[in-house]
RNA sequence: GGGCCGGUAGUUCAGCGGCACGAACGCCUGCCUCACGUGCAGGAAGUCAUGGGUUCAAACCCCAUCCGGCCCA
């Protein structure tokens, strides 16, 4: 063995072994047949195939690795799927802007689209690889942009459809003028930016009312003014009309509680649509809807003012109104502006347009799905908060439809002439309504034949939400979905839990009437070193492939599984260098083992001879050993690698293996050299097996060198059971006593100021008696690990300890 | 603006009713002990954010305040 470990080559020639077929089956592969063992399911997270695998997708990656590795030594029969999920905007653009892809031949721009995401994944396997990240990929490797998958998707659409709970309806969506696309929630995001609040006069009777607005260039849309409810200085206004400068219209003043009297004057626009409130305020009021933007942010339907762009048209309008005295005032504000800021580089304001948009009913089932996520057991409890406030604040039905061309089809079709959605038949998914004929001539509601395809693609949350079912086996196994749904366990990050979390339960509970999870696992985001979100723009984003050929997977594996799960935390290389310092202490106390191990047949009859040093490394074995399972069990790996590195490095190593070498050296005898062997044999052994799941590669490298039996890797083993660790608890008191004994006259001689390995003339020990012969008994190892000539004993009832030089 | 989390040694964090039992990094002192100097032995270092309350007892529970972060608007 070379004195010092190096994870690069070791770490991938196990990397390797474990893709092998035989491998597999061994030790990672699922056994749909097997009716014995008990059936553990990790519902993981399919990441958006960008290409990168990032810091957060490392650190799930390896929490859910280390707990299938774990469950499957503890005997379980685990499922442990990856899926990818693969459309999305960032692809389209890519495409698009990159590639130069027209999006208007669908067929050639999706095909694009699907060659890129090959490579993408292909890419991030390879990091997952690197992680020594093992799932099942053989049985539950899923893509959600393959057919199969569209057909389950496309299936479960049409099961909400039958249990009418979809519908279509007009409604504003969230469109980036620059990206010509429609956007989802998650692409959104708040921008701080300088404006201007501009103070516009509308005509009223023989004077004007002032109105504050940052966008002027909506005027043509406005369908009413607004005050609040309590704001007497306005409430007189309520009801009247009042004219629209330069467009000659005239609109209402309404009296609404969510008006900010102290914004501006207290007057507000309403208009088709500014913001997220003008279209709560159209559909509490029902206000007329003109629409004045088109895709490419061009102004329509505002007369002469049609063909500007937003910014020329805001300026025009300005300084229309200004011409005719009708700005009383111009502030420099700062406000935060909707923009196109996520997934993409783009940082466009975004605006509304309005279109037919397919929903999912959500609303009436919000209680019923925070009941069901209070049945599941939460790690950390707090997490449930987060979700339960997260969907009382749910205000509208769930929008499914996007008008992209990478995702999956929605299966419907509409008629044109009364707007009857038509679903897809069952028996002919996956279907492209875009491309291929309606399953019917005539609406079955009005029976005239104006059928036209629904070009629009789903969500993708639409496509991820369905994950338990398909690991389980709903749509093809149903042997297997008895037994495998609900899933045993997620594991997610705390920012997907308002989306990937609820929407997934609200699915599954909705499909199966059964929430889809009876444990949720929570885990923080790994911020950059200085504290804040990874970012590129920040220049604090940490490549999980940075450093792993100098420290190794098995140590960022520890590293990141020491953390607090549900807490965020600043990545430090500090922390994974520490991890590789104990990964280097456990390998070279197998270095020093392996001359005594390596021909030697580990057999019970030696443990007859255990000594008392022996018992009190062995049972503290069994005590590391009882803590670690409860610290696993409930997913508290930092508990689980704190006392197993205390156990490893200080005791076993520091205390015990110094204790026992002149044993093993100078076999005094046979039993008791033999004894000694037996006890580094059952520690080394015992933690190569419970550090398996934790730092798989060093262990199966350790296992091969060291323990090879008849079970061709460590990952296929058992885990310990302490019942086969010999220990005599008496014995084990005793030996505390002498360790103690032996660490306070190594205190008094670096007191003393004594080199360790100067041989002092005298020590007295005043100790109980009845510890008196104990302590002789180890005589000789005390005076050989202390450098001591005489000791003398004295019966007291404190320890005290003196010693000459 | 709302929800949630955090503020403990110089730093990063454990601990979450019973003398701060703390760990690592850093710092200081000693040791070339035949597995490891990426090591071993020892040491210094903290009014547990602030103010109030509950309790025999509070870093830990409650209230308020300040500061930081994440998510959402």
């Amino acid at each position: 063995m070379p004195k010092r470990y190096d994870p690069k080559f070791v770490e991938t020639k196990w990397q390797r072994f474990w893709l092998n077929q035989d491998i597999y089956e061994l030790a990672y592969a699922f056994d749909k047949n097997d009716d014995t063992r008990p059936i553990f399911v990790i519902d993981t997270p399919p990441p958006f195939t960008s290409g990168e695998l990032h810091m957060g997708h490392a650190y799930w990656n390896i929490i859910n690795d280390t707990i299938a590795r774990y469950k499957r030594m503890r005997g379980y029969n685990v499922i442990l799927p990856q899926g990818w999920d693969c459309q999305g905007l960032p692809t389209e653009l890519k495409v698009q802007k990159r590639w130069k892809i027209p999006r208007k031949n669908r067929e050639l721009f999706r095909e694009k689209c699907v060659e890129w995401t090959l490579q993408m994944i292909s890419s991030m396997k390879k990091t997952m690889i690197k992680l020594g990240y093992r799932p099942d990929w053989e049985q539950f490797e899923y893509r959600t942009m393959d057919p199969d998958y569209w057909q389950r998707v496309q299936s479960t659409l049409l099961s909400f459809y039958d249990k009418d709970l979809i519908y279509r309806a007009v409604f504003p969506i969230h469109w980036c003028p620059n990206c010509e696309t429609a956007l989802a929630q998650a692409e959104l995001g708040y921008v701080d930016k300088k404006g201007y609040l501009f103070y516009i006069k509308f005509p009223f009777h023989d004077n004007h009312l002032v109105i504050a607005t940052t966008r002027p260039e909506l005027l043509a849309a406005c369908q009413a003014l607004a005050v609040n409810c309590n704001d007497k200085k306005h409430l007189n206004l309520v009801g009247k009309k009042v004219e629209l400068p330069l467009f000659m219209r005239k609109v209402p003043i309404l009296a609404d509680p969510t008006v900010d009297p102290e914004y501006g004057t207290g007057i507000v626009m309403i208009c088709t649509f500014g913001d997220e409130q003008d279209i709560r305020w159209q559909q509490k009021y029902n206000l007329p809807i003109l629409e004045i933007v088109n895709e490419s942010g061009v102004l329509i339907n505002s007369g002469k003012y049609d063909g500007f762009n937003i910014l020329d048209a805001r300026k025009k309008i300005v300084s229309d109104l200004k011409n005719r005295g009708l700005i009383s005032r111009e502030e420099e504000i700062r406000h935060k502006v909707l923009s196109h800021t996520e997934r993409s580089d783009c940082v466009s304001p975004v605006e509304f347009l309005v279109r037919k948009q397919v929903f999912i009913k959500i609303k009436p089932f919000k209680d019923l799905v925070i009941s069901e996520c209070e049945k599941m057991k939460w790690l950390p409890d707090y997490m449930l908060q987060r979700l339960i406030d997260w969907v009382h604040r749910i205000e509208w039905d769930w929008l499914i439809s996007r008008q992209r061309i990478y995702g999956t089809p929605l299966p419907f079709w509409y008629c044109e002439s009364c707007n009857e959605l038509i679903p897809a038949k069952e028996q002919n998914l996956p279907v492209d309504p875009s491309k291929e004929k309606p399953p019917v001539d005539f609406c079955p509601k009005c029976g005239l034949q104006k059928i036209k395809p629904l070009n629009d693609v789903c969500d993708c949350w639409v496509d991820s939400s369905i994950t338990p079912l398909i690991i389980s086996g709903y749509f093809d196994d149903k042997n297997l979905f008895k037994k495998a749904y609900p899933a045993s366990m997620r594991e997610q990050g705390h920012d997907i839990i308002r989306t990937w979390l609820f929407y997934t339960t609200f699915r599954c509970l909705m499909l199966t009437s059964k929430a889809p999870f009876q444990e949720v696992l929570i885990n923080g985001h790994i911020l950059g070193p200085d504290g804040y979100r990874m970012s590129k723009s920040k220049g604090n984003v940490i490549n999980p492939e940075e450093k792993l050929e100098e420290f190794g997977a098995d140590s960022l594996r520890q590293a990141l599984l020491m953390l607090t799960l549900g807490s965020d935390f600043s990545f430090r290389w500090e922390n994974v260098k520490y991890s590789k310092g104990f990964i280097q202490k456990y390998w070279s106390a197998s270095k020093f083992a392996i001359r005594f191990i390596e021909n030697f047949t580990q057999s019970k009859a030696y443990a007859k001879h255990l000594t008392v040093i022996d018992n009190w490394i062995l049972a503290n074995l069994v005590k590391t050993i009882n803590i670690i399972n409860e610290a696993l069990d409930n997913y508290q790996f930092h508990i689980a690698i704190e006392s197993l590195r205390q156990f490893f490095w200080h005791e076993f190593c520091d205390q015990y293996l110094e204790s026992v070498k002149h044993r093993l050296y100078d076999k005094i005898n046979q039993e008791n050299y033999l004894a000694a062997i037996y006890t580094v044999y059952t520690v080394l052994w015992n933690v190569t097996k419970i550090l398996a799941p934790i730092c798989p590669h060093i262990t199966e490298e350790i296992y091969h060198i060291l323990f090879n039996g008849e079970i061709q890797s460590i990952h296929a083993c058992e885990w310990p059971k302490i019942q086969d660790i010999p220990f005599d608890q008496e014995a084990k008191n005793m030996g505390t006593q002498i360790m103690n004994v032996i660490s306070t006259i190594r205190s008094q001689k670096a007191k003393a100021s004594i080199p360790l390995n100067v041989n002092i003339s005298k020590v007295t020990i005043a100790v109980q008696k009845s510890l008196i012969p104990i302590l002789q008994e180890f005589e000789k190892e005390i005076t050989q690990i202390l450098h001591i000539k005489k000791i003398q004993y004295k019966p007291d009832k404190q320890l005290e300890i003196k010693i000459q030089p």
